[in-house]
DNA sequence: AACGCGGGGGT
DNA sequence: ACCCCAGCGTT
């Protein structure tokens, strides 16, 4: 809990003049449109901000309003969204932009409860629109700001488990400032982003630490607690990019697995790792083709690195001759290469094809 | 409550 | 090569 002494005013005081004098002049900062805000939060969701910049001018180029965004098809949203991961952000953010045009005519709920209804919403960005765009005097709690509140106030819960949420979110409550919720959040998070940092924070320069516990106990490293994370999973995907004519033959992946709504080629994942298209054969569809085709590439493996898996790849380019016929496996269909450049494809599909300097 | 979901930067 | 970041949806 909140120390006895600790002086709520004071804090907020200090902490709104740090950030008057700190803080980084980004593009959607003194915007109020609630659109360019929540566009803006969902590709800051697990995405620093160097990287998700371009994106956001991206955009809002593309896409200057929610009409445009929700008259879009979600292919092309996809594509501008490539490389940004986490790609259900891309299809539930197209989706919100749908539903605010259909049943909100288009204007943006001005309340965290109601946005936090909508899909790609949940309590962090609910509460950042709300009080960015409408001065709703509602807690924005992101892993900076579970960064810096565990260490000044020595908050030892796991911030990942949902009591320990709930003990942040109730601090929080009597934290922030209800003459100027926004800059208060912005503040909060923009501290530890720029001076609470993960690793090796700047302590003596820092305002509280008269205050803060982790500097008292020199518990930086300590706090905040998380659980452990999971460990990863090795996949070995071994990738026949089939070559006709100039077109290549490509697939929409599926649900259930990474890269859901991205295009990739004819995929044969084995359980270890292979490096001869031969061990393939009992595959009818591969069996055939490879008698069709020549290979036209050396296979080299590739590590793609996830959160959560290790792809370890091979990719066969295998080029038939435009009279053979071949019958495409359900979902593959061949695509030129100006449809192949416009597809939303995973990074490693997309770098595989400028290596190979197709696109 | 547990798990799955990308990609990039720092050491 | 291995460390870190971390919000939301689904099950």
């Amino acid at each position: 809990m909140i120390p006895d002494h600790f002086e709520v005013v004071d804090f907020n005081k200090k902490l709104k003049s740090w950030y008057l004098r700190n803080h980084r002049p980004l593009l959607w900062r003194q915007i109020t449109d609630p659109y360019k805000i929540w566009l803006s939060e969902i590709i800051l969701q697990q995405t620093r901000v160097a990287q998700g910049t371009p994106y956001y001018e991206k955009f809002l180029l593309q896409y200057p309003t929610v009409f445009d965004l929700a008259a879009a098809d979600e292919k092309d949203v996809l594509r501008l969204w490539q490389g940004l991961g986490y790609y259900s952000r891309a299809r539930n953010m197209h989706f919100t932009a749908r539903q605010v045009v259909n049943d909100f005519e288009g204007k943006f709920p001005s309340t965290a409860a109601v946005l936090s209804k909508l899909k790609g919403l949940g309590t962090y960005t609910a509460a950042a629109i709300a009080s960015f765009a409408y001065g709703e005097a509602v807690p924005a709690i992101d892993g900076n700001v579970y960064r810096v509140m565990a260490r000044i106030f020595g908050i030892k819960s796991d911030i990942l488990s949902n009591e320990g949420k709930k003990e942040f979110l109730a601090i929080a409550a009597k934290l922030i400032s209800h003459e100027d919720p926004a800059t208060y959040n912005q503040a909060m998070i923009e501290f530890g982003a720029m001076q609470c940092v993960p690793a090796n924070p700047d302590c003596p320069v820092c305002p509280f630490n008269d205050i803060c516990f982790a500097f008292e106990f020199n518990m930086q490293k300590e706090l905040p607690v998380k659980a452990k994370k999971l460990k990863v999973r090795q996949r070995f995907l071994n990738y026949f990019v089939i070559e006709q004519n100039g077109m290549l033959a490509m697939k929409e992946r599926g649900s259930k697995d990474i890269w859901q709504g991205l295009y990739d080629f004819y995929l044969h994942e084995s359980a270890t790792l292979s490096d001869s298209p031969d061990e393939f054969l009992n595959d009818p569809f591969l069996a055939d083709l490879l008698s069709k085709g020549v290979i036209t590439d050396v296979p080299k493996l590739y590590t793609h690195i996830l959160t959560h898996q290790r792809l370890n790849v091979h990719f066969w380019w295998i080029e038939i001759s435009e009279p053979e016929a071949i019958d495409l496996p359900p979902g593959l269909a061949f695509y030129t290469k100006d449809q192949v450049e416009e597809l939303p494809k995973p990074i490693l599909i997309d770098m595989l094809l400028k290596e190979q300097a197709y696109i």
